[in-house]
DNA sequence: CCTGGTAGGTTGACAACGTCAATCTACACG
DNA sequence: CGTGTAGATTGACGTTGTCAACCTACCAGG
């Protein structure tokens, strides 16, 4: 320990663990910090400890990285509301709805590097083949959700992407809202607790249609 | 006519016209077309065609020109959702809160190189006296949308404020997924048709309550 | 042993960017 | 005619994204 304590490597051309992993949750981090305007490609690789460069080659360029993020993030979006709706997929419930949708602003909040860094078309390719099959993956989590919730009888008649979208809608605006600051000047609820009224309103109103 | 047809000023120094004017159009000419992660300052002063400083030199900084630009972009807003409420002040109509959302994702789409500033913190001064008052009586007008409606006689016992955030939240999250490509991708119908659809049920869920 | 080959990172360079101080220019006013 | 000043330019600096060239540890075959 003449050193340090901490655990360096004999090699210093090789990056101690997963570089890849390591790059991921240090740019979350720094969008989370800075915003995504205010990240770069140096700054991430300053965190972790590697060459300026490092970044670029692995992801391609600072919108690989910022896709690979945004897919990431799908894909963690997609468990959290998954895992939300379905603690026992056999159990029915009146409120999975309303659940999902409520996870999914609680990601939001709680994920903010990877959710702000998900819907800027202008900061990745919007066109990767992950990031498109990661966002349609996620959406169908939701369709699940209100599949189960129309099992139970609720709102039989209507079209199943049609109220996918209604709640979407409506739980996409508050996340956003609210981590652009708009939401907490008017109101001081947490967003979650919006949601939740929303989504109650929203099941209410399709009742029995 | 030896130059050109342009209408060249004599004065080299002194910019034709308003610059401060011109500037903001082409920042959000600029937005839309390159998203406001592709703008830089001397890529408005190259379409303006003046030096490379003078955006700065307007607007302070970078972020000084974006949040003028999202200020005017609440302004519009406001107008455009005032003057969808109450083409004529005196005629109470039933449609006045559905209109107001609508003119609110109509405006979004149309005038994207605003409306995508307005939210990203990150890229303006958030704590902008103007920029704060702006905000506010924008969402003022959507408070008098539903203060028209509900007089009436809808939904005579909800709070003010509530009913309004829960349909600013519809006709956000409406604007925001489909400036971000994703609403597309599921449906094609118009984002307005999408915000009317939403707003009819939230109208009827809070009918007689 | 040693001779390539290759994956994983580094280095150094370049143009473009935001910002700032210094400067210049045309006008207004005395 | 002289001087102040608002409006815009110039030139410089440090930072950024990107790219080609390189370097280093590891691996396989002889």
């Amino acid at each position: 320990m003449t050193e340090s304590s901490a655990v360096v490597s004999r090699n210093p051309t090789y990056f101690p663990g997963d570089l890849h992993r390591a790059l991921l949750d240090a740019a979350a981090l720094a969008i989370e910090e800075m915003g995504p305007a205010g990240v770069s490609l140096r700054e991430v690789a300053r965190r972790v400890g590697v060459s300026h460069a490092a970044p670029a080659h692995h992801f391609g360029d600072k919108a690989g990285l910022f896709t690979a993020l945004a897919t990431e993030g799908f894909e963690l979006l997609g468990d959290a509301v998954r895992s939300a709706v379905a603690p026992d997929p056999h159990a029915l419930r009146r409120e999975s709805l309303i659940d999902a949708g409520v996870a999914y602003v609680h990601f939001a909040t709680t994920h903010r590097g990877h959710f702000e860094i998900m819907w800027r078309g202008d900061l990745l390719r919007n066109d990767d083949p992950d990031y498109l099959l990661a966002g349609a993956a996620a959406f169908d989590v939701l369709v699940e959700a209100v599949r189960a919730h129309q099992a139970t009888g609720w709102a039989p008649g209507q079209d199943l992407v049609d109220v996918t979208l209604s709640a979407w809608v409506m739980v996409h605006g508050v996340a956003t809202l609210h981590n652009s600051g708009a939401l907490a000047v008017v109101r001081d609820r947490s967003p979650e607790e919006v949601a939740r009224g929303l989504l109650r309103m929203h099941t209410r109103a399709l009742e029995s249609t």
